[in-house]
DNA sequence: AGATGTACCCGGACGC
DNA sequence: TGCGTCCGGGTACATC
């Protein structure tokens, strides 16, 4: 699914094509992907500019110039595409929102959706969101009270949106891995080095995978040549089985607080 | 606090 | 080729 990396590069992709671009139609083709009837969607969007996208753990906002937001959410394997009106969709399309230079479409949105909300409701939605892992403010000191008091095993925290916002299954087992620490660790267990080298590698994974497109090949229109570059790089997510680039172990899959976690039990540190 | 279960949703995998 | 069945997984929420 899509996590931080993906987002970031969305919003990045995103920003180049319609901010400043006025709506100059909607179409939809599912309900359930949004929050209003279709007819009210279409008329609390069309002649209204999107400002710019912001985004928010995993979340996209697309910020309108009457103050009213887009709120975004992919969850497992919803997509965005950026095509000219006259290039038909190879798969369908849930939800087209239509600029001067192309549509926006959103795929796949099976429990995802966008939302027209106003900047008090988006708020308070996403009021319980942990900070983004690149916040200014976020030191290591901050790093480590995130998880202050929490008895769970690392995993679990990692993904959990309330502690930081936009880690996921996948990176979340790349973090581990890159800290040395297996993602089922309690993480009473975690000592001062391992949350060092914890912090520095959720960082240093998110960064890179940024800069490879992501894991996922998402590309939003032709001119998005990188993306999915990062799947390659990945050490354990998805290698059950597969041997350990590092050590030349083998990569097991298994189960922490009924996730799935991959990790290298040699490179990997239990306790 | 956290584990567990449920609902949401449907493409894709699998079985026949 | 086609049909039925089942699963997965991010998030919110209830329950224990």
């Amino acid at each position: 699914m899509p996590e931080w990396p993906e987002m970031e590069n969305y919003r990045i992709q995103l920003a180049a094509r319609i901010a400043g671009q006025p709506v100059t139609g909607v179409q939809v083709t599912r309900e359930k992907s949004i929050n209003v009837m279709p007819e009210q969607f279409a008329a609390e969007l069309v002649g209204r500019t999107v400002w710019y996208v912001e985004r928010r753990g995993k979340f996209l906002l697309f910020h309108l110039d009457n103050g009213k937001r887009l709120l975004l959410h992919l969850m497992l394997d919803g997509l965005i595409q950026f095509k000219p009106a006259a290039e038909k969709p190879e798969r369908s399309v849930q939800v087209t929102i239509g600029f001067p230079k192309g549509e926006l479409r959103f795929i796949g949105l099976r429990l995802g959706y966008i939302h027209i909300l106003t900047a008090k409701e988006v708020d308070a939605q996403l009021q319980a969101l942990g900070p983004d892992p690149f916040d200014r403010r976020l030191t290591l000191e901050r790093f480590k009270q995130l998880f202050a008091g929490k008895r769970a095993a690392l995993k679990s925290a990692l993904v959990d949106q309330h502690v930081i916002a936009g880690i996921g299954n996948c990176y979340a087992d790349e973090i581990a891995f890159a800290a040395g620490v297996r993602p089922d660790i309690r993480i009473p267990s975690l000592e001062a080095a391992d949350w060092e080298r914890l912090y520095k590698a959720m960082r240093e994974v998110l960064h890179d995978a940024l800069s490879a497109g992501g894991y996922m090949e998402l590309p939003l229109d032709s001119d998005d040549t990188l993306t999915g570059g990062y799947n390659e790089r990945c050490l354990v997510y998805d290698r059950g089985g597969e041997p350990c680039l590092r050590c030349n172990g083998t990569i097991v899959q298994s189960e922490a607080s009924s996730r799935k976690i991959f990790f290298c039990p040699a490179c990997q540190k239990e306790r």
